[in-house]
DNA sequence: TGCCGTATGTTCGATAGTGCACAGAGCGAA
DNA sequence: TTCGCTCTGTGCACTATCGAACATACGGCA
């Protein structure tokens, strides 16, 4: 009884999926190890093909995975919150990731070093069971993104990843045109132009570097399937993890 | 020395990466056991949502990773020869993949039960190992991917695709126009006009269902970076390979 | 040899998005 | 309160690609 207390009191400030289950384990102890911090928007975690130190777990803190091709434009490949952990790369195998990863939300996040988690992913651990369900579910996001990329306008693929954002965030938060146009590889002002429109259908509002929610629903029909589809892989995900951990 | 010479002669004949690095440990055995199989062009391998029943490590066989969105529009996110496995989601955790996966060059592979494969993940396994690094590989083309499909003209895709293609085949394969349109989710004629300037410039050749590559030096300089991009991930992870035997 | 189905060639207008440029408007600092 | 910077709005010419339709050509089969 007193345990669990004990691990009722853990579930609630360790605010990230992938930690949290681990609260169930014997691993309860790494998560204790693990060093908070608190992440400022705009900050950049690993910069392309350099060497990781840590590797993160979002807790309030979203991180995009940002590609940047030769002539210096940008697209973000993948988002990651408090269902993940960003640095996969270094659980893959590597030491470091071809993209950027930046902070696209602040706030708080818990970390460990890249050499620790090599350590702790001993064959067979909790830990590396959970992130191999996470990258199941990143891949197929990440899959979708390319048919996204591809066959979807402007105006869904804002609609989309304003959805995202804020199913990570309050209904409002702090955001520029001109970051929105680097993460979905388009014109700033050709966000705005999309942005004006969702505006008049009631379905968001802005002012000078912040975006609020108005009518998610709305916004839902404006976005592609893209949306649904993620989420549903990330609740797949969830659902596997009590099987995992039986 | 009888030893040697039995391994030297495995690794001529199993002619995929992945299980050729596995003929160099204990796991021989697994290669022995499993099934050859022939892959017939177009054949689908699997369909969206639906239970894996082998997993395939493709020799002559490439095998691509086909999305589709609700409206039947196609794309291809990866393309699967004879570096990799078709299934990486069973050894992430999964039961099915959201894509479909279809014969692009007949040709042969070895498979194994999907179920044998779980049991054999025995964590630390080489075999786990491995397939960790194709993962990364894999997360990192689709990655680049994304920016394609966002960024890219067809004309740099259709160079891109074509050359990717002819890494794993001869220089001259089979393919019509309308299926690379499907894959790189463009139009059938807008692929017709593309493949008539590229012809116009002595880069390649084709006739009623064939391709050839005449100039591939051309190509690439006609080609994306992303070409460039795919092989280095690959090619990174062979280099990786024999440390993660050692 | 000739026919027919399939593969490729070519055209049309329509459109989403680009690149660039500059105008206007909000907000903080002085 | 004013200035100046940053953020957002708007215009314009331009391009790639789309969607659809029809034209042509190859090549296997009768």
């Amino acid at each position: 009884m007193a345990l669990t207390t004990r691990l009722a009191a853990g579930e609630v400030s360790v605010r990230n999926g992938i930690l949290g289950a681990l609260l169930r384990t014997e691993y309860r102890r790494l998560i204790d190890e693990m060093e908070q911090v608190e992440l400022q928007r705009g900050a950049i975690v690993y910069r392309a093909n350099q060497q990781i130190e840590y590797v993160y777990f979002p807790e309030d803190a979203v991180v995009a995975m940002i590609d940047a091709m030769d002539d210096g434009r940008t697209v973000e490949v993948g988002i990651i919150g408090n269902e993940g952990m960003v640095g996969i790369n270094i659980f893959l195998g590597g030491l470091t990731t071809p993209d950027r990863a930046v902070v696209q939300l602040a706030g708080s996040a818990r970390r460990m070093r890249a050499r620790d988690l090599r350590k702790e992913i001993r064959f067979g651990s909790p830990l590396q069971r959970l992130l191999l369900l996470y990258t199941q579910a990143f891949v197929a996001v990440i899959s979708q993104s390319v048919a996204c990329a591809q066959y979807h306008s402007v105006e869904q693929r804002l609609a989309r990843w304003i959805l995202t954002m804020h199913d990570y965030a309050p209904r409002e938060f702090p955001m520029l045109h001109s970051t929105v146009a680097a993460v979905l590889g388009a014109r700033r002002s050709g966000i705005s132009i999309c942005a004006a429109h969702l505006r008049d259908l009631r379905l968001i509002d802005y002012m000078r570097g912040h975006i609020l929610v108005v009518d998610k629903r709305g916004l839902e029909k404006k976005s592609c399937e893209c949306y649904q589809f993620i989420r549903k892989q990330y609740k797949n995900m969830r659902t596997q993890v009590p099987k995992l951990l039986a």
